[in-house]
RNA sequence: GGCGGAGUAGCUCAGCUGGUUAGAGCAGAGGAAUCAUAAUCCUUGUGUCGGGAGUUCAAAUCUCUCCUUCGCUACCA
């Protein structure tokens, strides 16, 4: 086992009756950048993604394409898993809820919870539409002048009775209350917490946590009549990848997981449900629950039948994986919804990254590259000029980390884009290409002043932007042994003589191709 | 209905516990420079800080009220 202090991260596990959207991407990514930061940061990291596969609705849809349930899970699951290679995630498992390892992981937590006497037996009863295939409380329900009861959706809905297995949610009221309020950190952000303190405190009722109508599912242990209810599955995939219940397995101490990111649609699940079923078990609670917002197309909320829905693998392809990760990351606050068009992306690909970072790469390399014959120049003789500039870049590690906290991503690129901007009018203002014809020195020093800048700036970015960091890394003449953010600063400082590859291009810009190909996103 | 957010420049938003002429980025306008991916740098905003009332020496920032908008209000995931 490392030494490193431990990070365990999660994303929520995406539901595969249908392809991957902009949503799992969106999440994936950010959870993604959350995962390498913290590597880079010195933490020993394990980051767990993967698919949530049981339930009818997999049924159904495995029905409706007329094939067996568990050939459609492995067609989709493999999407999900080709988009993470796609986006370039660093996942360290992709958990499959239809694995065997996780049958007896729900099987353990489920008699932990049944010895705990959360569990019963009893009678599931309420307004039910075929037409809908849901249950609906009374309340949902009204009665019509036919004298026709119907759900919200105007269906029609019957009374129906199921055996069914509860979980003693009643029970959980004031220990989860307790546990909000001990950690304040544990539902983010904190409008969210307000919600599911609101909610908890209106009352919690037993949870009916098996099915008989359908077999896909992980079947009760001594009662296989039952399968269990999703969430009790799905939930549990987070501490199946630790290897639960063996507790001799290789990642069994990542438990408690410090954070899972989901989408805030979920959050009352993985902060009510899960830390309940956690407690009965009697297992540690996760410290933090982030949930993220939304992405909206122009506004609007992406849907098959508006046919705004994207292709997360067609984005990355057709603005780069890179510049789509910048652009998720730095547009939107995270935790708040966000919007996303092809103007915007168009404009954080040219002004952030091909402007601001990528032309001030290429103009001060290019100067090595031309007039030092590609030898790195030496950071000395310091003006107080360069001393400020370094100053700023050398603070990122600590402002970022501090940012982090809060998973405040979109500020951690503001702050390192701050850098460049200053980096950008610290070069003009020096003017090294007025300099060179009259002081060959100061020339020199300019130029390692800024490289040393863009080696922060590449070190820093690259949860965000992996290749392209990488890419600068190795232009800058970057060991791949010093690129975590402990050589940020004095201690990772180069000497100068090394010999530089010839510089390219970082970040093209991004230009029309022609109209017609405008609405890529739209 | 109940609870909780939000409404600030053309656009996206910062503005913590009230205090000098309300900020940033993008877009727009003018200029400088020419090393560089026609990139960069400088200058430039007469904004009823949703409406109204109140507290205060002083409010975008507190209180009340109204308007608009969003989220939550349990067993599809």
């Amino acid at each position: 086992m490392s030494t490193k202090p431990q990070f365990y991260l999660t994303t929520a596990i995406s539901y595969p009756n249908g392809a991957p959207h902009i949503g799992h991407a969106y999440e994936l990514i950010a959870s993604d950048a959350i995962a390498r930061f913290k590597r880079l940061d010195g933490y020993d990291v394990f980051f767990l993604t993967g698919t949530d596969e049981h339930g009818q609705k997999m049924l159904q849809t495995a029905q409706k394409e007329g094939i067996e349930v568990r050939e459609l899970a492995d067609r989709n699951a493999a999407n999900f898993k080709s988009m993470a290679t796609a986006l370039n995630a660093s996942n360290d498992d992709f958990i499959r809820t239809t694995e065997e390892r996780h049958r007896l992981s729900c099987q353990a937590i489920w008699k932990r919870m049944e010895e705990a006497g959360d569990i019963y037996l009893a009678t599931y009863a309420g307004w039910y539409s075929v037409r809908d295939e849901a249950y609906y409380t009374e309340a949902e329900t009204t009665v019509g002048t036919d004298h026709v009861r119907r759900g919200p959706q105007g269906t029609p809905v019957e009374w129906v009775e199921e055996e069914s297995y509860f979980f003693r949610l009643s029970r959980f009221e004031q220990p989860l209350l307790k546990h909000y309020q001990d950690h304040p950190d544990f539902i983010g952000p904190d409008e969210r917490r307000n919600e599911i303190t609101s909610f908890v405190k209106s009352g919690l009722k037993d949870l009916s946590v098996s099915r008989t109508a359908f077999d896909w599912g992980i079947p009760v242990p001594g009662n296989p009549k039952h399968v269990m209810y999703v969430w009790v599955d799905a939930l549990t995939n987070y501490l199946t990848a630790t290897g639960f219940p063996d507790e001799q397995a290789e990642r069994q101490h990542f438990w408690p997981a410090n954070v899972h990111i989901i989408g805030k649609d979920i959050v009352r699940f993985h902060t009510v449900y899960w830390p309940a079923f956690l407690l009965s078990a009697g297992l540690p609670l996760p410290q933090r629950v982030f949930g993220h917002g939304f992405l909206f197309n122009r506004g609007e909320k992406m849907s098959k039948s508006v046919g705004n829905v994207i292709d997360p693998f067609a984005l990355a392809s057709h603005y780069g994986v890179d510049q789509l990760r910048y652009f998720f990351l730095r547009e939107v606050p995270f935790g708040q919804d966000g919007n996303y068009s092809h103007e915007a992306i168009v404009t954080r690909i040219n002004a952030d990254l091909a402007n601001d970072l990528g032309n001030l790469a290429q103009r001060s390399l290019s100067m090595i590259a031309k007039n030092l014959e590609g030898k790195a120049p030496q950071l000395q003789n310091l003006l107080p000029q360069d001393e400020a500039i370094l100053a700023l870049a050398d603070a990122l590690p600590e402002k970022c980390r501090h940012l982090m906290q809060n998973f405040a991503l979109h500020q951690i690129l503001a702050e390192i884009w701050r850098v460049v901007a200053e980096a950008n009018r610290y070069f003009a203002t020096e003017e090294p290409w007025i300099i060179r014809k009259t002081d060959q020195a100061r020339f020199e020093v300019i130029l390692a002043v800024t490289s040393e800048v863009l080696r922060a700036v590449a070190i820093m970015a690259q949860p965000v932007m992996p290749v392209a960091c990488a890419k600068l890394l190795d232009l800058l003449g970057v060991p791949d042994t010093s690129r975590d953010f402990s050589h940020v600063g004095v201690k990772g400082r180069l000497d100068g003589g090394r010999m530089l590859p010839a510089p390219s291009g970082l970040f093209p810009r991004y230009v029309e191709e022609d109209t017609s190909a405008q609405d890529t996103t739209a």
